[in-house]
RNA sequence: GCCCAGGUGGCGGAAUUGGUAGACGCGCUGGAUUCAAAAUCCAGUUCUUCGGAGUGCGGGUUCGAUUCCCGCCCUGGGUACCA
């Protein structure tokens, strides 16, 4: 059969379209297996063949699962709300709705051309509000919760509130930023404003102050990758730190859970490191440090600060309470609110032009600069609990306000930055370490004996540290305290394309509207852009304010403050709608639930998740603790969303790029004129040399300057100066006559690389021609190349991200057109293993592509339906154990070598047996489905279609059973020749059969064997 | 600095439990077929001084190590004054 695949893969994508082929069934007898890839966001770029390699492996486990009887849920949809749509939007004032339709529309044909079995009917989109509305409704059950420590779980607000009523909060453990105490007739006797703000600091959705990066220029808020030294990386705006009342989520409440979970996911140890890093857990003891007042306070002082709240105790945390008694001295941020109180009048100056200096400084550049040691002396002093000693306060910018306490007791013998800082300033350091030596540098280790410490004397840390805490809390200066570096999530964006918040506002306070009433659809604007005055987007909707009584979004003209009120301004961020979606896909339609119990229950967890790593932090941690809220709450029976993990290497793409000569000095006659007008021509050199001149230009432009001696460059470099000289002498000769040129200097590194575009590239060899027809390389036609010996232009070239600047993207299209979708399918398969980012190289795709023709001539003409050889049942067995194993242990990559080697020698045995030949179509359909759809139906004679459903052949051992083995036979390790002998004989026969061989005879050199050891049906291994 | 992943022919890679290193494919070389080319088929392709050597380097365990252990080098990714 020829294998006109242009017309056989068009055919079977209309097939399974129109027949809803991968339809997942809602109720089925069958196990069910949710394979999920990850959320892609539609941009205007389109696939490279870097995005459907996962897409490719989840779809052939996907297919396998369905040939061996499971009910497989395999959705795909779009995380389509996102900035670049909202920036696109401010350019051109194209409405977000319309390019997000379009790169949608183009993602799909893109995909729909590769034959995934995806059930399309559950598409989910994060903009539609049919989607948003339940986002909504979920922020809505979080602002409605709170976390209890006692059971460990969220709980509705609601009970909180009648705990309050009773009893007041003294027996309430929850998760919160309350620190106050009060009873029930305290908090009965607070107003509504009172309560609410109170309750906000127990709410998993709350409205809290937070610090942005705020750019008042651009009149937005900046991520901190999108600051570059201190300025915006668009426009180099100025960036400050600004206080913002802005959403958060109280993740923290989580983190020992979200850590305890990853015990339970079968994903990779790397992403696991990365979540546990990043929460940050670490256990160690609180303490408090009394103030000593540096000037006795006054009657009225005490009362005012007792009043305000102001404690004279710095709190510190630490993981190191065994090493106590080695603090001598004190550390706060420059932000701690302390310092202001406990600072004397003749350090007053110095610490506030410190505290200035270091609010200038971004937190990331006071995390980075390591070397520079800054610190002030507040003349504060401390009281150390046990010793009772005087210890000097200082601020330091290397103690963060965010992290713990905001404050560290500083044991300079046992941190290096204390040490560093000690050094620095001059301050004790006192050795609590039995037998080490700390005068180069602090002992960081945990196994010394701790001494000088009193009752800690003489025990190793880990026995110490219990004795420590012990002593703090009978002292009740502090307790044993687990910390985590996690903080709560910021939950507002200040821009337009996002879920808007189902709240308004009635006297400042946030007021949920009520489930019934939404969605709440995002407005209309003008104008995408921040107000002038500074509000988001949202700010300039003119219809933005929400009716009390007709329930409904009205203008906002009509806000009276009575019964309509203004609606918040930010939206949610992007994690909001990826945190939940895998639960959409499993009852897209419902319109009553997010997602149904039934259905929950039925589809569970993800059963394999697909996706690259770089959501470590971001997505894979938000949607586990949304996961788990949920669970918390009952709406789903699993608190882990993702079962397994698989992480996809990048592919990345191969560029091309020509050197162009860089900063050519023309020294020559002392002709000023001419020397003038050379100038100008200095700058555009237009020379490209060729890859043979790189080692000369690297050797040479060492020195930027003056005139250079080459007489140090070896003989092959010198050889190539003279010719390098010659041909760009000749050039100047062309284009300026009267120009006596005496030698040429390079300034920097000589050269410029300039990407060319893959397309003209072959085997690094530049089509010259070719490239200067596109107008982006048509330049190409007025400069002069320095070519090889034989006349081509040789490329430099690097494996790099696929980017368009680079011009080294490769569309899945173009591959699909030329060798078709299942070509292009096994081809990413066969370039290794899937969790390995690899370079993308065409080279071998014909290789693939030959295998499938190679297939196709084994259905030349009529198939036979007697009884298949012994030789092509082994064949056929021996594949099906293979591909079996390959998939289920994810190797795709000898998958593909697998069938090559069935195909191969299914050929050598000219096989065309139909039994054989059926077995092996359904093995490949999960990898060339098109193909093995049309020989399905065409040459073996099935019913159409059903191919997807058929049954996973299975693998019989007897088949593959022998006789015969033939023994390697190794001497010292080294296989030297082989025996074959019957599998039966034991190893005393294996080894006398062994040794009356001539062979060994002759590898014996006459001398006796120390000892031979037979493997049996493995190997047999001589040792003199 | 710390954590993770990796290092095997000219190239992508294979070797699943310690047991024949280099499967499979690309590329290359030679041959067949052809007026010629493409396509296809056949043979060869780690290096080699033909003794051997060989999986980043140096040790170790073992009858036997790409695989296990110790030390180091290199590449990629993550992360960082985290008290």
């Amino acid at each position: 059969m020829e294998y006109n695949f242009s017309e056989i893969e068009p055919k079977w994508r209309k097939f399974w379209a129109e027949n809803k082929t991968f339809k997942a069934d809602n109720s089925s007898e069958k196990p069910k297996f949710y394979v999920l890839d990850m959320f892609p966001y539609p941009s205007g770029a389109g696939l490279h063949v870097g995005h459907p390699l996962g897409y490719i492996a989840s779809d052939i486990y996907t297919r396998f699962k369905r040939l061996q009887g499971f009910n497989v849920l395999h959705p795909m949809g779009y995380d389509s709300f996102g900035l670049p749509a909202e920036q696109y939007a401010i350019q051109t004032g194209q409405h977000p709705v319309i390019t997000t339709e379009e790169n949608i529309t183009r993602y799909r044909d893109q995909l729909d051309k590769v034959g995934f079995s995806f059930d399309w009917d559950r598409e989910v989109r994060t903009s539609s509000p049919e989607y948003y509305k339940w986002t909504q409704w979920i922020f809505i059950q979080l602002f409605d919760c709170w976390y209890n420590n006692k059971t460990n779980k969220a709980e509705r607000i609601s009970g909180l509130v009648a705990e309050f009523e009773v009893n007041g909060n003294a027996s309430v453990q929850a998760c919160s930023d309350y620190n106050g105490t009060f009873s029930a007739s305290e908090w009965n006797a607070f107003n509504e404003q009172e309560q609410e703000a109170i309750l906000q600091e127990y709410r998993l959705a709350y409205l809290a102050d937070s610090w942005v990066n705020w750019c008042p220029a651009l009149g937005t808020v900046l991520a901190n990758d999108e600051i570059v030294n201190g300025v915006s990386e668009r426009g180099g705006h100025q960036v400050e730190q600004k206080l913002m009342r802005q959403w958060s989520m109280r993740i923290k409440a989580y983190a020992e859970r979200l850590i305890q979970g990853l015990e339970n996911v079968e994903w990779t140890d790397s992403i696991k490191d990365i979540q546990r890093n990043w929460i940050g857990k670490s256990i160690g003891a609180s303490v408090k440090f009394e103030v000593l007042a540096s000037t006795p306070l006054s009657q009225q002082e005490m009362n005012e600060r007792q009043l305000s709240g102001v404690e004279t105790a710095i709190e510190v945390f630490t993981t190191r309470p065994d090493t106590i008694f080695g603090v001598s001295f004190m550390v706060l941020a420059p932000e701690h609110p302390l310092v202001e109180v406990i600072t004397t009048a003749e350090y007053k100056d110095a610490v506030e032009n410190y505290k200035k200096a270091a609010s200038l400084k971004t937190e990331r550049d006071r995390q980075s600069d390591v070397k520079n040691i800054t610190g002030q002396f507040t003349g504060a002093y401390a009281i150390h609990p046990f010793t009772g000693d005087k210890v000097q306060i200082w601020i330091g910018d290397y103690v963060l306000a965010s992290y713990g306490t905001g404050a560290v007791m500083a044991v300079p013998c046992g941190d290096q930055r204390d040490w560093d800082f000690a050094k620095h300033f001059n301050l004790e350091i006192k050795n609590i370490f039995a037998d080490k030596d700390i005068s180069e540098a602090a002992y960081t280790e945990k196994d010394a004996v701790i001494a000088n410490s009193d009752f800690l004397n003489g025990f190793e840390a880990k026995v110490a540290m219990q004795k420590a805490i012990e002593a703090i809390e009978t002292k009740k200066i502090g307790k044993g305290k687990t910390n985590y570096r996690l903080r709560d999530a910021v939950f507002s964006r200040q821009r337009y394309w996002g879920e808007p918040f189902p709240v308004y506002y009635k006297n400042g306070l946030p007021v949920m509207i009520e489930t019934q009433h939404l969605p709440i659809i995002l407005p209309e604007v003008e104008n995408y852009l921040p107000t002038a005055d500074g509000q988001p987007p949202l700010g300039n909707a003119l219809t933005w304010a929400w009716d009390t009584t007709k329930n409904e979004v009205v203008s906002n003209e009509l806000i009276n403050i009575e019964t309509i009120f203004p609606l918040e301004l930010n939206t949610m961020p992007g994690w909001a709608g990826s945190s939940w979606y895998f639960l959409r896909y499993m009852d897209a339609q419902n319109e009553a639930e997010f997602v149904s119990k039934k259905q929950a229950d039925y589809w569970g967890q993800v059963d394999l998740y697909i996706g690259g790593s770089e959501h470590g932090t971001g997505h894979l941690l938000y949607s586990r603790f949304w996961t788990k809220f949920l669970f918390d709450q009952g709406f789903i029976n699993f608190d882990e969303p993702f079962k397994k993990m698989i992480n996809q290497g990048m592919i990345l793409g191969r560029s091309s790029f020509v050197y162009e000569l860089y900063y050519t000095k023309l020294f020559k006659n002392s002709d000023l004129e001419v020397g003038n007008a050379l100038k100008s021509y200095d700058k555009q050199p237009n020379i490209y040399f060729s890859e043979k001149y790189l080692p000369l230009v690297k050797a040479i432009c060492h020195d930027n300057n003056a005139k250079q001696d080459f007489s140090t460059l070896d003989e092959n470099l010198q050889n190539l100066k003279i010719d390098f000289d010659n041909k760009i002498k000749t050039i100047f000769k062309n284009k300026y006559p009267n120009l006596e040129l005496d030698y040429i200097v390079l300034i920097g590194n000589g050269r410029m690389e300039k990407n060319v575009s893959i397309n003209y590239v072959e085997n690094n060899i530049l089509n010259i021609e070719q490239a200067s027809t596109d107008p982006l390389f048509k330049f190409f036609r007025n400069v002069d190349f320095l070519l090889e010996d034989d006349g081509t232009y040789i490329c430099g070239s690097e494996v790099e991200k696929m980017s368009k600047s680079k011009f080294n993207v490769q569309t899945p299209d173009e591959l699909v057109e030329k060798f078709g979708a299942d070509t292009l399918r096994m081809y990413e398969m066969f370039l290794g293993p899937l969790e390995q980012s690899k370079p993308w190289d065409t080279k071998g795709i014909n290789g693939v592509h030959n295998f499938l023709r190679k297939l196709c001539r084994l259905f030349e003409g009529e198939l036979t339906s007697g009884e298949p050889t012994k030789e092509s049942l082994k064949t056929l067995h021996r594949t099906i154990k293979k591909i079996g194993d390959d998939l289920e242990r994810f190797s795709f990559n000898t998958g593909v070598s697998n069938f090559m080697i069935c195909v191969n020698e299914l050929t050598d045995q000219k096989c065309n047996n139909k039994a054989i030949l059926q077995e092996l179509v359904i093995l490949l359909s999960p990898y060339a489905p098109h193909l093995c759809e049309e020989l399905w139906e065409q040459k073996l004679k099935n019913e159409a279609g059903t191919l997807s459903y058929a049954k996973f052949p299975t693998f019989d051992e007897s088949v593959l059973v022998e006789a015969n083995f033939a023994y390697p036979v190794s001497f010292n390790g080294k296989v030297r020749f082989k025996v074959e002998l019957p599998l039966t004989m034991t190893p005393q026969e294996v080894e006398k059969e062994v040794m009356s061989k001539e062979e060994a005879k002759k590898y014996l050199e006459g001398k006796d064997p120390k000892k031979v050891i037979v493997v049996p049906g493995r190997i047999v291994n001589v040792v003199m």
